[in-house]
DNA sequence: GCTTGACCTCAAGTTGACTTGAGGTCGTAG
DNA sequence: CTACGACCTCAAGTCAACTTGAGGTCAAGC
């Protein structure tokens, strides 16, 4: 609660491994919220740190910023069900990544010549 | 070998479900190769459906029109490397999905008022 | 007193994968 | 004859998620 705890951009920046850009940015569409400006510039609480992890993470897994912020927004029940849809989603895409890992695979070991005209790689 | 059996454009894009013009679009960048022009018009090798379908598998296993490209250039001999590497960037985006997954079942179940304050999605 | 570094704003540029729009050619059907 | 649908080119627009650039403030250090 102290002011003296906030963290200046490039501080969560550096310990998250993002750019400073990225961090304004973040904070431009509101996805992460300075708690504070001292003397214009932006103060984060520490908490941020893990928020924008948390942000990294999801978009790694496929969730867009807006997607994001309305998960991490939302204070009411509702976020619950988004959530539920997103699990849903995520175990197809988990499914057709596993499908294409295994027919991946199965070209690498196939012995044909080109993948163009390899028939593990091309329906009928 | 028949021109009669080589397909239109449209015909293309109805049998693999791309629009005509992202089919142009392949053309144009090289992923696919219309086989001759009729008129002025393009006719393809009826195999392009197959090798549309496997570019659209490969993007959503995350490959972009690039790395497709490579791979499926028979002349280049280093595809299999490129598709083992690939490979193994595919396990690792499948173990970070399994990580988003169970996560966000965990926040699912997890009895927090809101993700922002929720432990299981934010780390210390 | 001057430079350096961290920060600021606002506008514009970037990338990938397309889509859209304008304007034109064919061949066939009514 | 005219309209239609399928095709063509080329240029420009779109979207997300940033980055880059220009131009400016402010405090600290030599």
């Amino acid at each position: 609660m102290n002011a003296v705890d906030l963290l200046p951009i490039g501080e969560v920046a550096r310990s998250t491994g993002v750019a400073v850009s990225a961090v304004r940015y973040y904070d431009e569409i509101g996805v992460i919220n300075a708690s504070a400006r001292v003397g214009g510039k932006r103060r984060f609480d520490p908490d941020t740190v893990g928020r924008v992890s948390f942000i990294r993470r999801s978009q790694e897994a496929g969730f867009s910023l807006d997607e994001i912020r309305t998960i991490l927004d939302e204070t009411q029940g509702g976020w619950r069900g988004l959530v539920e849809d997103k699990l849903a989603e995520l175990s197809e895409r988990r499914d057709r990544l596993d499908t294409m890992i295994n027919m991946l695979a199965e070209i690498r070991d196939c012995g044909c010549e080109a993948v163009a005209s390899c028939p593990r790689a091309m329906p009928a």
